[in-house]
DNA sequence: CGCGGCATTGAGGCATATCAATGGTCGTGG
DNA sequence: CCACGACCATTGATATGCCTCAATGCCGCG
């Protein structure tokens, strides 16, 4: 499990929302950097202020972190920097299951298999909380509302996942790239981590399309084809989305699966605290 | 979310474990069809007998119970009967995310988004329990037990999901259709659906294709291949594994993310009474 | 008996992979 | 300041896996 979205208030904050222009983007901008999922306040303040057991970790680049079969005590808060999920396969092909951004929260499968299916690996130097695995007894006796903060983030990984899997399976190289950087930059945004139309990517092609499922040249021309077609324009590692209507409607992207809209339980049942729709709306 | 793993006692059993031949098949034997994962009989008192909420649902062949952007307001447990989880792509093409088995629980993710990313349809007969999305928060607050139940699972779901992220990025059809067959047997048999090597599988070479990201006339030439390969065998609606061992090595089929073996957690922070622990080992 | 759903087969085309090479950029050391 | 190497982007030529279109066969069911 990594990628969930768990931004927290350590997260470095960078610049101001987008504007919004049309329909869907008003549904990015409804999702506009709050940096607070339900429940997170408690969460956080549970796991990193109350309890002080977590410890800030630094890693530097193309470092493998988490390697595949090994067991791991701790799940990690990513607090700054690029890192990546990855399985190695028999032939010696490499599938990137995901990308883990600032803010996201990865390695809760290597905790609770024997043994991490995934490696995960950096790709920037980046920064760590870690959380021992012990805690997270813890935190569902203690928490229903960092419970469910951490059940909800894994739902919304399965969506993402999802997501990833029509990409792969039924979407060409082309749609797949669209929906892939529109994607990063919803993810980005809603951290704060974009800037007008453009984010940092610092990805090569060849990771990229060992996510994608597509060889580091197809990636390339393809990524060709999108600046020909005044769809996108990249400057060293910088891209900037220049039709973001188009790019959404050819590649079926919808926003919604990315957990900002997300719903708190309706009716009936409700005890827990305020806290929990607690989002600054 | 859909296909999460778990099993109930309502399920009906009705043939013995498979033997172990090697290696891998230990794997698969150690993960004889206990039907029950950690917590589980704690979730399954709570949902269905304490409350008394759930209610025993039939619903026929080729029906959609779900559809993908209506709202849901409850999850569900599958006690027979297989349905599947879609998508309807703008291009009009179809994605399945997964199958949902006898034993496993879905609708999560219509429960907890606004409006479900996903439809889901019966490919059976099939007959369900609805349990209302109000009691999450009982859940929740009451039994952090079912809490890590559900929470495990939904991990478990993503890993699936992340299998079959690889299968249609990184594999061939011949390896893809392979995998996607030993899964199928290796979830059937945990809940004693199998029969020495063969299993009942009610899916169209459409069906299959569409959960692969295939053609029909595609999958239909593998699955050909695979007959003449002598490492299948296909009796109407039956199937049979001749040659698991060599299916598990082309395809890299490993059933670890079937979380059979999902650990509890150790040392520490324990508090719950030993029912964490308790399956039969 | 006829019809609908599903499996099967063939011929041809396209998207993407593979192989092979060149060019650009950056950091490092002479 | 330049030379060099590492790494990455880019491009061309060719191969191929899978898709598309089209048609036939099979079987159950009303």
């Amino acid at each position: 499990l990594s990628g969930l979205f768990l931004s927290g208030p350590t997260l470095l904050r960078s610049s101001e929302p987008i504007m919004a222009r049309n329909n869907r983007l008003d549904d990015l901008k409804s999702s506009e950097p709050t940096r607070l999922v339900p429940g997170e306040l408690q969460f956080d303040a549970l796991l990193l202020d109350r309890d002080r057991k977590s410890k800030l970790i630094r890693i530097h680049k193309n470092k493998d972190f988490i390697v595949a079969g090994s067991h791991c005590e701790s799940l990690y808060v990513n607090h700054d920097g690029w890192l990546f999920r990855y399985k190695i396969l028999r032939n010696g092909r490499r599938q990137i299951l995901n990308f883990i951004l600032p803010g996201e929260i990865f390695g809760l499968q290597a905790c609770l298999y024997k043994s991490s299916l995934y490696s995960v690996a950096s790709i920037t130097d980046v920064a760590l909380s870690a959380i021992p695995a012990s805690m997270l007894d813890n935190i569902f006796e203690r928490s229903p509302t960092a419970s469910k903060t951490l059940f909800w983030a894994a739902v919304c990984e399965s969506a993402v996942l999802g997501e990833h899997l029509i990409d792969a399976a039924r979407r060409s190289a082309y749609e797949r790239i669209s929906h892939f950087l529109l994607e990063l930059f919803a993810r980005l945004n809603r951290v704060g981590l974009t800037n007008e139309w453009s984010f940092h990517l610092p990805l090569t092609q060849e990771l990229i399309g060992d996510a994608l499922g597509l060889t580091t040249i197809h990636v390339n021309r393809t990524m060709r084809s999108l600046r020909q077609d005044k769809l996108i324009e990249i400057n060293g590692k910088s891209v900037t989305i220049l039709d973001f209507e188009a790019l959404s409607l050819l590649s079926d992207f919808e926003n919604s699966y990315l957990a900002k809209d997300i719903n708190a339980p309706r009716n009936g049942g409700s005890t827990s605290k305020s806290d929990w729709r607690s989002q600054r709306n």
